[in-house]
DNA sequence: GACCACTGTATGGTCAGACCATACCTAACC
DNA sequence: GGTTAGGTATGGTCTGACCATACAGTGGTC
């Protein structure tokens, strides 16, 4: 005995017809107000709908005309993550300590993978620890340094984990940025991704997983009292 | 030069005041038509703000009238994590390999953390398997397959961790279905929870994160030539 | 023929207003 | 005091209108 709501009827026959008409990344959904007569629906009810299913990621609305303008079907998924990791946290729901638990999770099965199958991404990896070395402020540093950790997600070549990880990052930008400041002198890091940058370009995966963990005990002293 | 839609207004404002006026979970936002004319905004662009949080898990919209009614700030990062996997999942834009994989990580984690912070769960555990062996279908299988596997994230402690994997496991829902079918005979996995649970009781990391890692290659034997 | 300016039009963005269903609240009533 | 009927604030929905945008076509100019 649940209510339905219209906007929920709209997102459900569009995610069917996505399903079944085999719709991919590029397709256009029909416009706003064909999508209402046709669900017979209102049009404020459709809008909604597809309001949602920008907020996840999955169309990405354009006004004007021509073959770009409408609701485009994408995958994004690096946007909505982020924005619902950063509203959450926002409410105090989750604590620091398990944030830092996932991210630590997170990169260490990516420097490790990133070490076992290529060698691809150590270019992208010099050059940001190239920027943090001339970064000025703390903001510029984490800057480069979210890049830096993001391309060792991209380089273990699974979209997912690296998406999950660009999420991470973003929503914990501010938090990130008072670490660094917190540190002080951030030589110590600088070694920790020289020492994760050799151990990638050397193929060993073992070393990287190391060396990503003293990383974040360094950059995180408070939650690893053993370092 | 980037256009700023009413509704990403309302969506900041919000968002201010959830962080200046410290609102937490249980607290109510104003009602709709309040708020459209507080931010100087049409009533829908309001409702489109307020359809794009509670698709990410923060607010909580009842009709009617009382201390209940209105929008109500919530914390379900779950199911919207879990949208936006299956609808992410459904353009086809992540590959098996990756879910699995992205899987295998967090419940190594798991696996290892339970059995190293705590016992609590293990009963869940084996009531989870208990259930296996009733179930008749494979759907019924699955769904206490999925009920052992949160168990076992639930016990690690981690909620960030835990929101992942069980929204992994519901966008996975019917992938894990046919994988079950596919395999036929289920007893090999039973083994494998026995093992894991045991691990887990036992309070033996090393050996429970091996039994994951050896219980997915089981469950998925496609994408592990080595087994 | 190539280029450019103007107009038409389909699209999303926004608002105002109306009405409905719901569920609490209150006051009248027994 | 308990019960019931009406009041009211809330979200849910639709309609219709208007705006801004950006392409598509049209026509003119060189």
């Amino acid at each position: 005995m649940k209510r339905t709501r219209a906007f929920e009827d709209v997102l459900a026959q569009i995610e069917r017809r996505i399903a079944e008409d085999g719709l991919t990344v590029g397709d256009r959904l029909p416009g706003e107000r064909q999508l209402a007569e046709q669900l017979g629906v209102g049009r404020s009810s459709v809008r909604e709908a597809l309001r949602v299913l920008e907020t996840l990621g999955v169309v990405s609305s354009q006004v004007g005309r021509g073959p770009d303008a409408g609701a485009v079907l994408t995958s994004r998924p690096d946007t909505a993550l982020t924005d619902l990791l950063r509203l959450n946290l926002g409410l105090a729901t989750l604590e620091q300590r398990e944030v830092v638990d996932a991210r630590l999770m997170i990169e260490r099965w990516s420097a490790a993978h990133a070490a076992a199958t290529t060698r691809a991404g150590v270019a992208e990896l010099a050059a940001a620890i190239e920027g943090m070395d001339r970064a000025a402020t703390a903001e510029e540093f984490v800057e480069h340094d979210t890049a830096f950790h993001c391309a060792i997600a991209d380089a273990s070549g699974n979209r997912l984990i690296a998406a999950i990880m660009r999420s991470l990052r973003d929503a914990m930008r501010r938090n990130a940025i008072e670490a660094v400041e917190r540190l002080g002198d951030p030589s110590v890091l600088r070694a920790d991704h020289e020492r994760i940058r050799a151990a990638i370009a050397a193929g060993d995966p073992e070393e990287a997983q190391q060396a990503v963990t003293d990383h974040l005990a360094h950059a995180y002293p408070a939650l690893f009292p053993g370092h």
